[in-house]
DNA sequence: ACCGTGTACCTTGTGCTACACAGTAGCTAA
DNA sequence: TTAGCTACTGTGTAGCACAAGGTACACGGT
């Protein structure tokens, strides 16, 4: 057994999170497609088996909402929509997200003082 | 016991080890200045006992390097110094860093297509 | 019509690992 | 002694990887 997950693995921690609730905050998507979506960036993509366990997680804390729909062709979709509480929670974690990277921008480009 | 570690502190995974290569790239600290220097960047901000165990497993990878000495004032330091190892690794890690913001600030400043 | 195969789609379980938190301990100076 | 500096340790938490499992629809062959 290798030394460690990719470390890459562990950037992505919260990461997804942020990213899940961002592109369900433009419509109603699905998890298959979410899946799909994250993939065309190499340093997001995940497996199914680390999606379906959030958005269930996300369900259960009452940031999002699921609703089946049939689909025009192949089985029937699990769509997901943010609820009022999600987006607030969004919000938090982008200003979050933008303090955490502006200070790591910092201390890389760091001038020593 | 809350339910939840703060969000932010997945955020942090793997973004500590980044902070601590990227300041001891310009020269040697001890581990007690490195917790102080975090601490100005609230969302860096890390207990020794994260610290001090990375710091560790750092130099069992062989990235950085330890070397005992004494201080003007207080108890002997152990000063970290960055290895050529450490060096590239912390070159591919910035570049997955950039790698993954870019990807994230993407997927947020969606325009939905 | 029936059957088999492929694909879309959701689910579950186990293990790994970094981080939080709280505690231990020694050394130096006032 | 007290107080601050410095390094270390142990236990718990929680999300991600990996690897399966399972259902439903479409399509081709017969």
């Amino acid at each position: 057994m290798q030394s460690g997950m990719e470390w890459s693995a562990q950037l992505r921690r919260g990461t997804l999170e942020l990213c899940v609730l961002g592109m369900i905050r433009h419509g109603q998507v699905y998890g298959y497609e979410l899946a799909s979506r994250l993939a065309r960036w190499e340093a997001l993509a995940v497996s199914e088996g680390t999606l379906y366990p959030l958005l269930r997680r996300l369900s259960n804390e009452g940031l999002i909402e699921a609703s089946w729909q049939p689909s025009p062709a192949g089985p029937v979709r699990k769509y997901y929509r943010l609820r009022p509480e999600g987006e607030q929670w969004l919000e938090r974690m982008e200003a979050e997200w933008h303090r955490l990277t502006d200070s790591v921008a910092e201390v890389l480009g760091e001038r020593s003082e």
